[in-house]
DNA sequence: GTGATTGCAAACTGTTTGCATTTTG
DNA sequence: CAAAATGCAAACAGTTTGCAATCAC
């Protein structure tokens, strides 16, 4: 159908370093973030190569976008099936490693066919239930 | 702690229109679509005050932000504990009724003190399975 | 060498804010 | 009458795009 123009992904030492911080990274750090600290290392970094990149991993989907602040984009270096726990305060996001995969019966499918589900979990996390934080809805 | 100083909440035409809109809608609109429909019925009506009357909607609990799209807010009057279903294609969200509350081991909470949880399934709509639309991330 | 990527700025989208005016209770 | 809401514009945050210069293969 749609004609895939398989465009060549060019290793530059500015993605080295973005894949380098986003390795291991367990902090699912938004575009600012990978920006602010890929910066720190390689100071002419433009903030739309971070997009730019991050745009390309998702494409070969070594990266995952994850929809849990309506106003920026998370992401997940971890491309494997696996659930999260929320901060209902500071937003932090930490992965969980159980099996959640549920079993939606026809009846409720609408008609939709069924890919697969994610789990959100949402508690107070260890830092915010000492401090006083507020509710980030 | 914070000392909250109970505002009143003072009804208008606008907002009997965004009411009127929003009861039993099963939609999940964005901000824009409620302008959009409301300024049908209510030419004069600013965005602004669309954003205006959902913080206030938020705040007393009767109406939902959803985080589905990273990008933009959804709304739901629908504040019943749910879940949903969406579609990868064209990001219609439709509610589920059946109970998925999940426990998660205290070994896996990693401190967190847990609220509960939330479920999405994904999937591709009706509409969507008919026409061959792209998936959306 | 050529097509992709960079850096920068400008454009865009969604959301919030400031403020003078109007309205609700 | 006081407190709150409206409408409008300007300000913001996050993201995308256009483009000349540069770089990877």
């Amino acid at each position: 159908m749609a004609k895939e123009k398989r465009k060549r992904f060019k290793m530059t030492p500015q993605r080295l370093a973005i894949l380098k911080y986003l390795e291991n990274n367990k902090e699912h750090p938004s575009a600012a973030d990978i920006y602010r600290n890929v910066s720190r290392v390689f100071p002419t970094m433009a903030l739309a190569t971070v997009y730019n990149t991050l745009r390309a991993l998702k494409e070969q989907e070594n990266v995952r976008e994850l929809s849990i602040d309506s106003g920026k984009g998370r992401f997940d270096p971890d491309t494997e099936d696996h659930n999260h726990l929320i901060c209902v305060k500071c937003r932090k996001i930490v992965d969980i490693r159980g099996d959640f995969s549920l079993h939606l019966p026809e009846d409720d499918r609408q008609g939709f066919e069924i890919m697969g589900n994610h789990v959100d979990f949402y508690g107070v996390c260890p830092a915010c239930t000492r401090k006083g934080r507020e509710i980030r809805t």
